[in-house]
Formats: C-alpha cells, structure tokens, sequence
DNA sequence: TTAAAATGATAGTAAAGCTATCGTAAATAA
DNA sequence: TTATTTACGATAGCTTTACTATCATTTTAA
C-alpha cells in the first residue's frame, strides 16, 4: 500500500499553490536543497531558479518573498512533525511514554520520507534548526501572526502541553514548558554541532544524550510531588 | 564618585575601536536605536549613517559589515551582564540564592546605565532579545568561532553552569542547562510578547513570571535527590 | 609646525529584490 | 473543435543594498 502524505498549508502564505503544479514541487524542493547548502542569508530567488531551471519571474509567481518561502518550509515542517507525532504516539496509553516519545522524535533526526516525493525531510529538520527561529524574530512578527503563519507551531506546542498536562494536571507552565522542549530540541543540537561548550554533549556529539538531557529536565519537573 | 565602565571587546570584530572616537562612540549609539527601531534585517549602514550624521564610507572604516556590527552590540551586552551578575552576585554565600539572582537579572528588563554613556542597556536588552540569536545561526559560525567572537556568550554560560554545580555537583547537565536557561529567558520574553499562546504568561505579561517558571525548572532539577 | 590619521564628499560597481511586458505552449471550457 | 484562459519562459528594467575607491579637508599627535 502506498500512501501519499498532504500537507495543506495556509494559503495566504504564497501566490500559486506550489504543491499542485511539477515547478511548484520543484521550487520547494530545490530551495531546501540551496538553504541547506548555503544558508538563508545567502539564498536568492536568482539561484533558486538556475537551480530549479526556471526563472526568477516565475518563482515571485509563487512565493512573494523569500521569507514567505521559508515559513512556508518550517511551516510544513511542523505540520508534518505533529503528524508523526499523532501517528507514532496513537495507541500509547501511558502519558510519560508519549511525551518520551515525543522528546524523541522531536531530538532525533529524521529519515527521509517517501510518501513525501519532493520534500526531503531530514535536511528540511536541518533547516529547521538553523533557520528556524528566523521565520518569527522579525519586525513584521505580529501581522505574520495575524495571518496565522505560526498556527502549525502553535499546535504541535498545545499538544505538548497537554500531554504534559496529561502527566500532572498540576504543573503551572504546560505551555513555557512545551515551548521549551521545541526549541531546546534544536538549539542544543545546534550548540552540539557548532558551540559545543555550551552543552554536555562536545565528546560524543549524539542525538540521545540531548533526549537524556530533555528527559531529565521534563520528568523531574513533571514528578514533583 | 562616578566610575565609567568599560567592557573590554575583542579586537577582531571591528576595523577601528569605536571606543575610541566620537564617531566611534555615535555609530554604536545610533545603531543600536536603530536596530530596535526597524529590526535587524532593514538596518543598512546607509540609513545608519544618515541617522548619525556621517557616511557610509567612515561606518565601513569601523565595521566591515552589519553582521560585524551586530555580533559587537550582541556580545558587548552578553560581556556587561556577566560583570553585572559577578558584582551583583557577590558575597552571596548562598549558590541558590545566586543562581536565582542570576535568573531574575537575565529575565528581567535591565534600567539604562548611566556609566556607559553611549550605550542603552534597556535597549540594546530587547535587540538581545529579537536579534541575538541570528548573530551565531549563520553558515560562518564557525569561521565567528573560531575568531573567538563568541567568546563572552559561552563565559557567561560557563559562569552560570558553575553555579548550577555548585548547587549540585552530581547534576549531569550543567552547561546544557545554562544555556537553556540563558535562551529560555530571552524566547520566551519574546514569545510572551509576540506569540503568547506559547507561553502560561499571557494574561498579565509580567517578567516576573518567566522567572517564578525558570526558577521552577531549574531547582527542582537541581533538588532531586 | 608638520606629518599622520580620521573623516567627509563623491563616485562607482555588482548583486539583491523586486515589477512589468510579451510571446508561446499547454490546459480547459464552450 | 475552437476559443480562451492559464502558466511559463524570456527579457528588460528599476530601486536598494552592500560594498570599494579616490581625493580633499579637518583633526590630532609628534
């Protein structure tokens, strides 16, 4: 059986549904690739298209700006990763498993998937740790949010908070907390990889020792009596 | 008795010491308000040069880009919190107590110093805030690195974790934690503000309460047994 | 007071970040 | 089928950004 996995994104995040057309898919695919490769700061509609084999013009089609673009690429990507999530954790009846789990998936780095033809997953997740944080720091963070640009992040923190709320219906910030472990999730495999004093990670540099580390934190604030 | 602070910056990041010179001392003033004005991404030394009454060719004499620009006002603040947080902290016998010091002067919006004239601490703290983290999360953060330009950020937070081991010895994340911590104050200030079904703080918007939530965090991670 | 250093004034270049127009091919509706 | 949208490519052009260079003038230091 071969499923094909959809995303449906906010359509006022770009001009022509990039998903319904082969240069839609294209655009998307090749500008994970250029990002990855060379970083935001440097990416330019201009290379996307002599990459993508198109034009500029045809690329502000679809995208008004290059920062569309890339809430369009983490956007995508945390609607994708509340999917794995409610998927992989379906059928855990234990609380403190499914947030394991969920400490886990969002840590841990993602293979590629094939249901998902022209979006590779595991350099959009190194995306998404790099440039991440950039698609909200800005001026324009509040008419953004107006448009509600954020909501897949948004809703992958609220089910966090409640499967926190799930382990102790006691515990006083279940929505600091869960934004925490996101960003914490990526920030110390940043500092793993780039700054590594900034962790207890330099040695190994190993995904599980940043889910021990968010383990540790969440349970034993979770398991106060 | 009025004593001038001055924090010693590495000489790498700039061309010429602004330090030293008037012009010097107004680009670093008026970059700073314009940065919290527009954000970083609008910010040309054009329109800073405008703003500071010179031109573009003598800000390039003193920086040779904005990025440049941004990591000297970044870690200039990350420099003059850890002198703050040595003073404040001091004969403190208690590392509790000094590590909840630390937190509350983290979180906590900073009151401008009249003993750096030039620079605005309240507002150089909220482009910290929206700005700091874009000043590593580049593809050169190694090449930044390894010029040492991160140097005040990783002190700060070696600072910190010796004070979460002195707290508990056996804890096995110290540096992790203190750079979560040091992050935590800052996203989520931003999230509060910007976002703020992100955090538990979104009715009163107090600072107050990011503290009583990373204080929660912190010490029952640091009292288990 | 004289030389050196810092700044101002001005010019210029390549690239980034767009917008506009036109022709054509392909998809779609009448 | 024919007519007509629609999508895309090709090309041009415009403003701003991000620099570099040159030279005159002012300020500072020896």
């Amino acid at each position: 059986m071969k499923v094909q996995l959809r995303v449906n994104m906010n359509e006022a995040l770009f001009l022509r549904n990039p998903e319904e057309t082969d240069l839609g898919k294209k655009i998307i695919k090749y500008s994970i690739l250029l990002i990855h490769k060379n970083g935001f700061e440097s990416f330019t509609f201009k290379k996307l298209a002599e990459e993508s084999g198109t034009t500029e013009a045809s690329i502000y089609r679809y995208f008004e700006n290059k920062h569309r673009l890339l809430i369009y690429l983490v956007t995508w990507y945390w609607s994708w990763l509340e999917y794995q999530i409610s998927f992989q954790t379906n059928n855990m009846a234990d609380p403190v498993k499914r947030l394991r789990k969920v400490i886990k998936l969002l840590t841990t780095t993602v293979e590629d998937d094939d249901s998902t033809s022209y979006v590779n997953e595991s350099l959009l997740h190194q995306i998404v740790i790099s440039e991440g944080s950039k698609s909200f720091l800005t001026k324009h963070v509040g008419e953004d949010n107006k448009l509600h640009f954020f909501k897949p992040y948004k809703d992958l923190c609220a089910v966090i908070g409640n499967m926190i709320l799930a382990c102790n219906p006691d515990y006083k910030y279940p929505k600091s907390l869960a934004s925490t472990i996101v960003e914490m999730a990526h920030f110390q495999n940043f500092f793993m990889h780039n700054l590594p004093s900034l962790t207890d990670f330099g040695l190994k540099k190993e995904e599980a020792e940043i889910v021990d580390f968010l383990n540790d934190l969440v349970f034993t604030s979770l398991n106060k009596s």
